[in-house]
DNA sequence: TAGTTTTAAGTTTTT
DNA sequence: CTTAAAACTA
């Protein structure tokens, strides 16, 4: 194989510049992988080729990737190529930050048994720390600390005013992390952040890992933000070789703090790096690429490639103008459905209907359902976002951090156990004072928020009292069987419970007992009577999920651990479940990053949903790149839709195709439905009949031909014809969308408007 | 202070 | 239109 000539198969079938990707050796590797030119096989083919040619530990590569799902099969890739190459380290930048942070986190004053809050734990603390302010205004100081992480700016930052520039927001976020060490848990910004400043702090450390990791691997590369770029210069060390895989025009998070930059600048802050383009497309035919390579050829900050479409011509896109979201959902449930009655029929699950906003599946749904049209939507996990879910995790993070005062706010008063603000204002404040009650043992200040209700136990009032013990003794009964001391006649005892909730195995015993003990599964199942069951149900899911996991503290707290990192579980769970594979995939255009399908429906293409809105260039530039990912998706075929009204916020408003409609090479769409006016190069209006020069008046002087009018479910239109009749001039309207309208100028419905004549 | 009614606000995108 | 937050009442 050395000689080029003679490769092993898995080698043998990559192209000239895969395979150079695959056996580049030297410092540090840019790839620049445009949309289908097979990055992923690059990666997952390297990794098998250092194990297996170059005898590399597979313990020695560390390979990063954007979502956990594309960790997992990234591995299960690898192992197909060699099986060695799967033991190699694959995760998110966010866990592998929380495995770092567990086994050095100590180093940083951090305790390893941590939990990690989400964002909305963040807020909650937030709102602790500031008073008398809205719950929309914490929100959004949540979100600046959040993106103040990303950037990697710490409270001191001068920087710090790009981010949000009121006054207070250094001192707030100063405050937030001080309570965050006080409580010895993270948020996912720390995942992040934290590793690299102990791997600066602590050259002992970096040097460990810089033996460790020979080779690091970095994925959809173009959508790391700051904080995970300096994670990456920490650890490389001066042997390590890095190779990082993006596509610039892929971009699609800046919004969360993704940085084009860290690809555009990668060879400038690696030196010595090697560049190579995979510019070869193998998954869509020349048109559709042509389609997407014409939208974000209009964006300015890129490094520009050629994408080669190497499967040759094939059907021409076609865009459709169209009245209504409700005539789009019928619009792309025909089309299914005629799809499937040609030759060669399309099967469900060829195609793919792509929306910007997940509130427009609805839509779909509804005609789907109609119509009998299976259907899978993807990304809409509410299910840890639940309030049951949530409280029961309240309660495991408790478990295993009793100084988590955003979970014990949650659950300790839930359901009502005569324990107000003010004794939980007390607790804290024993808590974190110690001893500060008059007649009691002073307590270590320590934060432990379980230690210090006890102790201020006696001098509570009686109701709240007899509210903490049970509070208190059901947390007590969930550490003894974690810690195997609990009584059998116990464990027995939990079996019996009428509750209707089933323990399960190892970990699922534990999370019964306590969503029992602690009324919270009583609390849910009965306060509403139509959803009560489901809330059980979703208990007993999580349940079940935690039966994977061992009864210990160990167990628990991966288990904690997983559900923060990858709240993919339950989709996949669920698709298991139901066994028909067949189905139309509903999917959110930022969601089908990484996917294909053979027929693809983008839908939505209006001013003000794609792009969103027009405010600032590079948030234009990025809803390009948006643009651009969808309609790489296809394989085979791809159709666009736009609508002339939309109901939003309840309210039918018009709406302007999307600027990206005219952008696309005209030469290489089909248009059907008559183009809105303003996007045609022929107004529709000129094809309204003149005679001599002169507009025709109706006899009322209400009307002339080629007046603008709107209508609210129609939106704009033009008077196209009067006719005179005894009852009076009947006008006829067409409409942008092509829908034609006759009515009698003396019953003009109030849902038309005239907007003046042209 | 818990639970209700009334009012206001909002729809990106996700680790 | 749906959902969350403020305001109100028992």
């Amino acid at each position: 194989m050395k000689n080029g000539a003679d490769f092993p198969p898995y080698l043998e079938t990559l192209n000239p510049e895969q395979r150079e990707a695959v056996l580049h050796q030297g410092r540090s590797l840019l790839i620049l992988a445009g949309a289908g030119s097979g990055k992923t096989r690059v990666i997952t083919t390297k990794i098998a080729y250092l194990v297996r040619e170059r005898g590399l530990d597979p313990r020695a590569i560390l390979a990063v990737t954007f979502t956990n799902k594309a960790a997992r099969e990234m591995a299960e890739r690898a192992r197909l190529i060699d099986e060695r190459a799967g033991e190699a380290m694959l995760r998110t930048f966010h866990s592998f930050g929380a495995w770092f942070l567990r086994r050095n986190g100590s180093q940083g004053g951090l305790d390893p048994g941590f939990v990690i809050y989400d964002d909305d734990d963040s807020t909650a603390l937030l709102g602790t720390i500031m008073e008398n302010v809205s719950k929309a205004e914490v929100k959004e100081i949540a979100h600046s600390i959040a993106r103040a992480k990303d950037y990697f700016l710490t409270p001191q930052d001068p920087e710090l005013d790009l981010i949000n520039y009121r006054k207070d927001f250094r001192d707030i976020y100063a405050r937030y992390e001080e309570r965050l060490r006080q409580i010895g848990n993270v948020d996912f910004g720390d995942l992040i952040k934290k590793p690299v400043e102990i791997l600066r702090a602590l050259p002992e450390v970096a040097r460990r890992f810089h033996d460790r990791f020979r080779v690091i691997l970095v994925d959809e590369y173009q959508d790391s933000n700051i904080a995970q770029f300096e994670l990456l210069k920490e650890l490389a060390g001066p042997e390590t070789y890095v190779c990082v895989v993006g596509d610039d025009d892929q971009s699609i998070y800046r919004f969360r703090g993704a940085e084009v930059k860290n690809i555009l600048e990668f060879p400038d802050r690696f030196p010595g790096t090697d560049i190579i383009r995979l510019e070869r497309n193998y998954r869509s035919t020349v048109p559709i690429l042509k389609v997407a390579s014409s939208v974000v050829d209009n964006n300015r900050d890129r490094l520009g490639k050629e994408l080669r479409a190497e499967r040759g011509n094939g059907k021409t896109p076609v865009l459709t103008f169209l009245p209504d979201q409700d005539e789009e959902a019928v619009f792309c449930a025909n089309l299914i459905e005629r799809s499937r009655g040609k030759e060669p029929p399309a099967a469900y699950s060829d195609w793919a209907i792509l929306y910007r906003t997940n509130a427009q599946s609805l839509g779909f749904e509804t005609e789907f359902l109609r119509r009998r049209v299976p259907y899978r939507v993807v990304g809409t996990l509410k299910f840890y976002e639940r309030e049951e879910i949530k409280d029961a995790l309240a309660l495991l993070s408790f478990l295993v951090n009793p100084r988590d005062e955003v979970a014990f706010r949650r659950v300790v008063n839930k359901p009502s156990r005569g324990i107000g603000a003010a004794t939980v204002d007390r607790i804290l404040g024993e808590a974190s004072l110690g001893g500060l009650a008059d007649g009691i043992e002073a307590g270590p200040p320590d934060g432990d928020l379980a230690a210090a209700a006890k102790r201020l136990l006696p001098l509570l009032p009686a109701k709240a009292q007899s509210g903490i013990k049970a509070f208190l003794a059901a947390m007590e009964k969930s550490r003894c069987i974690l810690e195997g001391t609990a009584e059998k006649k116990d464990r027995k005892e939990e079996k019996s419970q009428r509750e209707g909730l089933r323990a399960g195995e190892g970990l699922s015993l534990c999370v019964v007992q306590l969503v029992m003990d602690t009324g919270i599964a009583e609390y849910h199942s009965s306060h509403d009577e139509v959803s009560g069951n489901q809330r059980l149900n979703n208990l007993q899911e999580l349940a079940n999920a935690a039966s994977l996991y061992p009864a210990a503290m160990e167990g628990l707290l991966e288990f904690l651990e997983h559900i923060e990192l990858d709240r993919s579980l339950e989709e996949e769970r669920k698709e298991d479940k139901d066994k028909n594979p067949d189905r139309v995939t509903l999917i959110t255009y930022h969601n089908t990053k990484g996917l294909e399908f053979r027929r693809v429906i983008m839908t939505g293409l209006e001013q003000g949903v794609f792009p969103r809105d027009d405010k600032e260039w590079e948030d234009l530039e990025e809803e390009r790149r948006l643009f651009y990912v969808g309609a790489t998706r296809a394989m085979d075929e791809l159709y666009i839709s736009s609508c002339a009204v939309r109901r939003m916020y309840g309210r039918t408003t018009p709406m302007d195709p999307s600027l990206f409609l005219r952008e696309i090479d005209q030469s290489s769409i089909r248009v059907i439905g008559t183009a809105p006016y303003g996007f045609a190069k022929e107004p529709a209006l000129k094809k309204a009949p003149l005679s001599g020069g002169k507009r025709p008046l109706s006899s009322d002087g209400q009307w002339q031909v080629g007046g603008r009018l709107f209508h609210d479910d129609y939106g704009y239109g033009g008077v196209a014809e009067i006719r005179e009749t005894e009852e009076g001039p009947v006008i006829l309207a067409r409409f942008d969308t092509g829908k034609e309208l006759r009515f009698l100028s003396r019953h003009q419905s109030s849902r038309i408007t005239k907007i003046g004549e042209e």
